[in-house]
DNA sequence: TGCTCATTTCGATATTTTCGAAAATGATAA
DNA sequence: TTATCATTTTCGAAAATATCGAAATGAGCA
């Protein structure tokens, strides 16, 4: 309220009110798509999500099938394959009783690779 | 228990015994390193780790104006910094009292971008 | 010694994740 | 129709995790 003498007292002395208004001024450019950058790797975050998308590197799949391969229950595995799909990453195949699921971008496997070599390369 | 008529019900009959099999093969490769992978990407799935990656793009930062740039008390600042640093992300510098970070790693910055790239490119 | 910037620990709170159980859906077959 | 089967969805609960403030600690400097 009293605009008395707060101005001339910071709290946190040490900044650099330029450096910082240039940085957050550059930052506005991305800072509305970080919000979904951060959505899409907490989607990767997930060991599971990460292997049904290398399962279906070569072809497409049945739910069962995925189930298998991560041992999981096909509930489990259904909300999982959601979660991708939901967000554009997967396609499904209806035939018959069956559901066939499949990669919908090869570019995101491929990003998956590169970031597996960042980090073996990171790690000797 | 009983050997008797179990063998030839299966509880999930679906499944591609076969497929599954060469699936989870093929997996074993890269099996062990996706929980590390998943990491890494849980590490990059929150706004303010990648606000922080990307304020660091073109010079080393104190913590003090890091904070700013994120609207977060020092603390909370030097412990998502902490996050990046010790998984070698991050590089600190004592000056003084003062303490400066920077990227020690180009490529993960270049991924980052690619991976932006990919987002824009699926969202039109 | 006192001051400052940063780190760390502790802990409370809030949020999120994961997945089972069970009901619902939708296709097929008898 | 009725039964069956693969999958989806909803609900919910347990567990894991994240986030961040407060306060104690370090560490440099005057």
């Amino acid at each position: 309220m009293s605009q008395s003498n707060a101005a001339d007292t910071c709290q946190i002395p040490c900044f650099d009110q330029d450096k910082v208004g240039k940085i957050q001024k550059k930052l506005l450019n991305d800072e509305a798509r970080l919000p979904e950058l951060a959505e899409f790797y907490k989607l990767l975050g997930n060991t599971n999500r990460l292997k049904i998308l290398m399962s279906l590197a070569d072809s497409e799949l049945c739910v069962c099938d995925i189930a298998h391969v991560l041992g999981l229950s096909t509930a489990a595995t259904s909300h999982q394959l959601k979660l991708l799909r939901d967000k554009g990453w997967l396609k499904m195949r209806n035939d018959g009783k069956m559901v066939y699921y499949r990669l919908n971008s090869v570019d995101l496997l491929s990003a998956l690779k590169t970031d597996l070599k960042l980090l073996q390369q990171k790690l000797g």
